[in-house]
DNA sequence: CTCCGAAATTGCAACGGATGAAATTAGTTG
DNA sequence: CAACTAATTTCATCCGTTGCAATTTCGGAG
């Protein structure tokens, strides 16, 4: 035993990601509703019910990476320096999601467009993303709370977090709604990160006090 | 004419209502999954392709008075008060939103308790009201802008509706997790909104300052 | 009251996604 | 090679959803 990866699990893996490419390539040539899961087996060469033992359902399949990444996240988390605070831990963490590289580097960085299209404008997948970002988010908060053992409330962790990539990911979608390329939508999540740091008072006409933009211009280079 | 509402349209609210008593009380009962929408429409006496003239899916019919309650906080959004605070107004809107009272008072007050539960512990009805959210907030996001008409920018009219309804969101999660009773989960939510106010600087212990409580008693009585 | 047109309801058929169980195939091990 | 195990397939079935045609029900005009 030992000798390799065997036979076995080298066809497995090739099949999960022939399944995984054809897929959201057939996704994107022909529409997600009107591909139907007997053609993706087809095209990959599986039977229908084959697909049901790689993912558990047809949105799943385009969300291949998603627990490496979170995963990766987490452990970032752990890792708090200490004293670090909060924002700055949770500004390497976001880096460290996005710059992840799984195991699937190649497929993923193959599929990112076409998956970032695909989730934004099916309702289905939209969907799914907004859950598994919700329960993301709790993993995140415990992860926090942990790494702040003692210093923080439950509550306040998990505020934290909501604030932070709430305002990210909304940022970014009103940025996407009108039409913006990616780099301005990075733009628009990092400057709805500074608003979660600096709070809603900001925005206040009254008291308007200029944040220093250090932290925006940090962000870029972690 | 104009004499009443008629008999056809009355009938068609009782339907509606009966659909939606019959249909929630089933999935409290026996589950969501385990109920079919032949059993509901069968306790409903109607047939079950009528349901889908009337909701346009499952799930669908746990969330009967969204819309209306959207429509109440976007209403509330839209009379801002001269040189109101964005925090301020965002407060009466969440306050708003909470006190609604629709046509459905009653239904809504008495299935309530059973509504929360499901959609708490159901991963499709979870799904289904992340995705609402989710709408409810790039709507939010515009009306605020057009409230600030020049004062504010989209981007940071999204971030500010992205913060502040994910630490709600967030802190009343964590709690309700851990088991608190009702009003402990909204102490938890007002919480979320305090941090999502001052920011997540205020919660590093190097310069930890004490943000006054003002604003979350006035928020109670608002 | 009667009849007509519109609107709501129904029954029917079909499709696609999902699941369970038994049968079959293919890889691993001795 | 032979037995053992894991992966795959086949088959049957359930449920949500949709389109379409038939039918019932209501509202109003004469």
């Amino acid at each position: 035993m030992a000798g390799g990866p065997g036979l076995r699990e080298l066809k497995k893996l090739r099949t999960r990601r022939t399944l995984i490419e054809t897929a959201v390539c057939l996704f994107e040539r022909q529409g997600y509703d009107e591909t139907t899961l007997a053609e993706i087996a087809a095209a990959a060469d599986v039977s229908t019910r084959t697909f049901f033992s790689y993912f558990a359902g047809k949105e799943d399949v385009v969300f291949f990476d998603t627990r490496a990444r979170v995963d990766g996240a987490l452990a970032v988390m752990a890792g708090r320096r200490p004293g670090e605070p909060v924002a700055e831990l949770l500004m390497r963490v976001a880096a460290a999601a996005l710059r992840f590289d799984s195991e699937d580097v190649e497929l993923a960085r193959e599929l990112a467009p076409a998956r970032t299209r695909l989730i934004m404008s099916v309702p289905a997948l939209r969907g799914r993303a907004l859950h598994l970002l919700f329960d993301v988010q709790r993993e995140l908060a415990d992860a926090l709370l942990r790494a702040y053992p003692g210093e923080l409330d439950p509550v306040e962790a998990g505020a934290a977090i909501g604030a932070f990539v709430g305002a990210a990911k909304q940022a970014a979608m009103v940025s996407r709604d009108r039409g913006d390329p990616p780099d301005l939508m990075w733009a628009a999540a990092r400057r709805g990160v500074e608003i979660a740091m600096y709070g809603l008072r900001s925005l206040d006409p009254p008291h308007r006090e200029e944040p220093s933009t250090d932290f925006a211009n940090n962000a870029t280079k972690a």
